[in-house]
DNA sequence: CCACAGAAGTGAACGCCGTAAACCGTAAAT
DNA sequence: ATTTACGGTTTACGGCGTTCACTTCTGTGG
């Protein structure tokens, strides 16, 4: 967000860099490794001339991990963009359950992005990742619920300390930007949701889980219906778990 | 299980084969890269000598996830062994937090065990894996508070298809033998249970969630007690979050 | 007791991988 | 026009999983 004087070298540096990303996210496409060498070799290049844009191996993992998120976070705004703007319930178990079908389509990327120990690495971003851009769309969807149903919220002052810390001043940047201060307990409930979504997505894709339920999708479902009621959707579970099947019905690969 | 003859060299055999694993987990514990090669050399062997033993890497790793997996579960059997046998309440809430602080100090061990996938290998053992040792101990605990207290269980005929020949037929021989027909809802609320607890632990191990919740351990606590309500512990709460927050309390590493 | 089958282990080799260093042409900057 | 520095190549190192041919040893049956 710099200014940006894109001088010619800059314009075909940033370019490089882009082909770079989208070659390994293709290569990935086609379960192929991830690896320097394949990335170079499918650009006419050779691996060490990659280090003049990457420090490491690892970096352009983050780098495509990043990536990764930002594409599949559009896929999930996507489908709730096929629902009205107002039906905010449903724009977000859509999304939601777009997010778990694009997991078992993508396994790998969705191991890249969300159980890649992103820890130790290049702090550089590491804001970014921490809650990555999906998380945006979760945190603003649920915060869309609230405005419109006003469910009840836990009071800042009732959570534990690093609680109130987290809620009042989130490392990510995060949808929480104008929710007034004694509201902040919105963002609690987003975690707790959060949890339960990923927990599930998580449990399914890495086959820690009955490959009937996998298939049918029904601890899923069950997972999102029993979330339902703390954020005000109790009367629209019906609807809600239909919308949610229906998405889920057309099994990925 | 099978009847053991036990030549000579079968022993033998034996005993180098849990010597190759035991190697590996102490190469693990030394933070260093688990390869063919290091386990090799440090039992004093060459590295294709261990295909002798094993038919690949990725055999290798399963392997070693197996027992560590069995290992772990020794750790939360242990911790639930300090508390009396009739605090089957405690006895699970201590298991769980040893097994977030298991999680948090040794992140690669539990990153094989619980967030690897083991969906296309080998069939052999995939029945234990799916459901692995940790998972005999947890069904057990919620079995046996579940028999103290008879907390309200939903009814098979109530669940979706799927989740009925699930709990009904379990892939894992678990500990859901004995429990009546009837009463196998049961194993609808440890899933249930286990999905929260799986999440809010790969969320913190992995990164992505706020450092300070994950330094607290305050989202973990509140997913546990949470979920005690609904396996009838909603009088305990308050004692079982000080169990919790005790065993929270000493971070790892 | 001996010969033989087969198990256990070695050494060399192949083709990958990430990464480092030296080197070079060419495009930008002065 | 000269200098700088960027983007690229070559070569090389060490490590990886894996294969294969070969040896050594051991348990066993004649």
């Amino acid at each position: 967000m710099t200014a940006e004087p894109t001088t010619r070298r800059e314009r075909q540096r940033e370019a490089t860099y882009a082909e770079i990303v989208t070659t390994s996210i293709a290569l990935l496409r086609e379960r192929e490794d991830l690896s320097l060498r394949a990335v170079a070799q499918r650009m006419g290049m050779t691996a060490p001339a990659l280090y003049r844009y990457v420090a490491s191996y690892q970096e352009l993992v983050d780098l495509v991990a990043f990536e990764i998120d930002r594409e599949a976070t559009e896929r999930f705004r996507a489908a709730a963009d096929e629902l009205p703007v107002d039906d905010v319930a449903g724009r977000l178990c859509v999304s939601a359950a777009e997010f778990r079908q694009w997991a078992h389509g993508s396994p790998r990327e969705f191991g890249l992005v969300f159980a890649n120990p992103i820890a130790d690495s290049a702090c550089i971003r590491r804001d970014a990742l921490t809650l990555s851009s999906s998380g945006h769309l979760f945190t603003g969807q649920i915060r869309a619920i609230w405005e419109q149903r006003h469910f009840p919220v836990p009071a800042v002052a009732d959570l534990p300390p690093a609680a109130q810390q987290a809620v009042l001043d989130p490392v990510i940047p995060a949808e929480s930007e104008g929710i007034a201060v004694e509201d902040r307990g919105l963002m609690w409930v987003y975690m707790q949701g959060w949890t339960q979504l990923y927990g599930v997505v998580t449990l399914e894709v890495f086959g820690h889980m009955d490959p009937r339920l996998v298939e049918s999708g029904d601890l899923f479902v069950d997972t999102m219906l029993r979330f339902a009621p703390r954020i005000g959707l109790a009367d629209d579970v019906p609807r809600l778990e239909a919308l949610i099947r229906e998405r889920i019905a057309a099994h990925p690969r």
